[in-house]
DNA sequence: CAAGATTGAGTCGTCAATCTTT
DNA sequence: AAAGATTGACGACTCAATCTTG
């Protein structure tokens, strides 16, 4: 785009903007990709997939709602929604917490776990395929020290 | 999560794996923070954005929809709607096509173009300070790398 | 029938408001 | 009042269906 006049604005250069946008539309077609895989493998969606993860990863598959959104770095309105969907299809329920009234757990059902088991093959090929593979060693290195990077300087910003 | 038994998956190494939820996590917290700044300081979405930032770059500041859809790689649905959206608001309006009775024309608005150029340099800058200032000549270059290698895999495959 | 484009239904995500329990 | 959680309204995206013109 024209910058407009009299500002000191310091834009990207060239090849930054490159990058960005290389960036932007492997990040989505990435998404795209994978979203498809999922819905046709199992009828999921990568919310859905990594709600059932971290379930199947608890103690007793089961979680509070709360830590359930600060594993995710999920909003809580989101979950919550997230959570309603997913009951809805038999995916999870959720029970009420012994020792706090306002608690609620989100707890994996044996549809919930059937869904992750066939789905989680594809999905975990899928992902070395599209991303990890086209990467070598010195390429994945520098993809998880740039993510590192932005990270933490993310970290002290918000 | 954990394995079922008798398949003869390849899952992610600890390493991929660890890269993975990383650049999940940088991906959605990244694009969140510029969702809010874009919203705060001009009312506008990314994707808003983008159609504008193409227009704004072409010829007479319109596009055909096809091309624009196009250049964006987006659905012709998807950017169906966000015309739709978008003329609501007044950034931009569509006009018939001389030459074929099926086109349409997207055409930049002056409240369209105020727009963009109130988002823009801020928004360029907050690019350059979370995800440049952080990375390293050489991330960069690795990270355009990376980028590169996985499109061209998913333009083989797909 | 192909291509260009739009529409409708359904899911996903955010924000603000709400409700309950501590 | 603060924490845990849910709800409603609205924008964004996908898929399939539709409409129109070539």
């Amino acid at each position: 785009m024209k910058t407009s006049a009299g500002t000191t604005t310091r834009w990207l250069t060239d090849e930054q903007q490159l990058v960005w946008r290389r960036y932007l539309e492997m990040q989505r077609r990435l998404n795209t990709a994978l979203e498809r895989q999922m819905q046709a493998t199992g009828e999921l969606s990568m919310p859905d997939f990594g709600v059932l993860v971290n379930l199947s990863e608890a103690e007793g598959e089961h979680l509070r709602v709360t830590d359930l959104a600060r594993t995710l770095r999920w909003e809580k309105s989101r979950l919550s929604h997230q959570l309603t969907r997913m009951e809805k299809r038999g995916l999870i329920t959720r029970r009420s917490c012994d020792h706090d009234g306002r608690g609620a757990h989100a707890v994996l059902t044996p549809d919930g776990r059937a869904a992750l088991e066939r789905v989680a093959p594809a999905h975990a090929e899928q992902v070395r395929r599209l991303l990890f593979d086209p990467l070598s060693p010195e390429q994945l290195a520098a993809l998880g020290a740039a993510c590192d990077a932005v990270l933490s300087s993310l970290d002290d910003t918000a």
